[in-house]
DNA sequence: GACTGTGAATACCTTCACAGCA
DNA sequence: TGCTGTGAAGGTATTCACAGTC
């Protein structure tokens, strides 16, 4: 596990402490004081604490976990009276990568190809889908906001003039690691992989893996421990299932 | 954080070690070896190593983790031989909830509802969709699978016939609450939530969330970095971006 | 007084090393 | 010999307690 590229950001701006100091902190955790101070800054705010970021977080959250993360990315509350929001915004979209323009190419435009697009980009401005692959001859030649579908066979040529930084993976399981290895190949460096195997990739890619059986094993899981505590406290209880 | 009910399963049939034994295991890792399991059936084995099923993994899990994993869930392997297969899958399924039939009802069917249900139906044979809700009036009424979508309005009265253990959220961020209200007080336990923010739900019910976006900033954020060392080395690169 | 920043303490998870068995 | 099972060690993330600053 080696984490490569651990100076400051480049040009004049400072960008507070350098990214080294960021081991223990999670990055969608991140994200998620990112998003609610944006929603902080629509309601006019311009400043927060950190029990403010917790109440907006659901306080799903503790107040001390975002003081750590926070102070590890530089000094920039002030005692006594919080974060100013903008700043801090601006700290982690910088941190997050959120100030680039990432442009996407999606493998597999089902129905979850087609959901990722839409949700991605309404989410964030930055994020252009940029390409999209499809296998079936259904697919293939239909337009989403001016984006044509082409041929996984296509991969190769188009994605040259593309110039995608990003590689999304919603095609079937069994297709998925040769797409994988398209992508690598083609200079792709970060993919999200919504098949439920397990990509074989190298070095320099990056995998993220969206597991949504294996998120609702977790809630299967967990009702089957209340089944097991009812059923020894109720004597079989209402025979719903 | 109370984890309850922590007693053996129910009936005759051993269950191996109380549930309570399984601190430091993570569920998605148990599903992925029971999804490995299932392979190697299919491929005709009986036995399997840890090794082995480390191997089936793409080596992302190491051996030593598997062993630890399973022996908490009771004396499953030999000693010199490995792991017969039929017994630790049913174990694993048994421990996961996979042998129970889930009913699920899904608020929000846009392409993002509409993926996850056919994926979840296609992997889980005991998953079942049972009611599907949705606010626009362009989607209500359309089928699925001989499944009504319903309006959300009338989900008190829908939900209450189709007794349903697991509800998935896939409706705009800004509905997303309210709508796990709902699910909470009509005795939905489970819910996994697909819109960007933090659910507040109390104690008995279980949220999952699945965050695209969190997802996505670990990719932008570990390309940021590659940026910055490749900046500093390179001069500015080829412009790209 | 209010709130951040941070070392220390704790809890947790993973890896190591090797004992125990077939 | 080959592989599981597991205490011990190591590493990482979270919480606590409080010192520091406005």
């Amino acid at each position: 596990m080696i984490d490569p590229a651990l100076r400051r950001g480049p040009g004049e701006r400072a960008h507070g402490a350098p990214l080294a100091s960021l081991v223990g902190v999670s990055i969608p955790r991140l994200y998620a004081y990112h998003r609610a101070l944006r929603q902080a800054q629509e309601a006019g705010k311009t400043t927060i604490t950190s029990h403010g970021l917790a109440a907006l977080l659901g306080h799903t959250i503790a107040s001390t976990q975002i003081r750590k993360d926070l102070s590890a990315l530089g000094p920039l509350g002030r005692r006594g009276q919080g974060y100013a929001i903008d700043p801090l915004a601006e700290q982690l979209a910088w941190v997050l990568g959120l100030e680039h323009d990432w442009r996407i190419a999606i493998a597999g435009f089902g129905y979850l190809g087609h959901a990722f697009a839409s949700f991605i980009t309404a989410r964030e401005a930055r994020f252009r889908v940029a390409a999209i692959f499809d296998q079936s001859p259904a697919v293939i030649g239909q337009t989403w906001q001016d984006i044509t579908v082409q041929s996984i066979g296509e991969m190769d040529r188009v994605l040259a003039a593309a110039g995608c930084n990003i590689g999304v993976i919603a095609v079937p399981a069994g297709a998925a690691q040769p797409i994988a290895k398209r992508f690598a190949d083609l200079g792709v460096r970060a993919l999200l992989n919504f098949a439920p195997i397990a990509l074989d990739v190298r070095a320099p890619v990056i995998v993220r893996n969206i597991d949504l059986a294996g998120e609702m094993s977790i809630l299967t899981h967990r009702l089957t421990l209340d089944l097991v505590a009812d059923g020894d406290d109720v004597e079989a209880g209402a025979g719903s299932f």
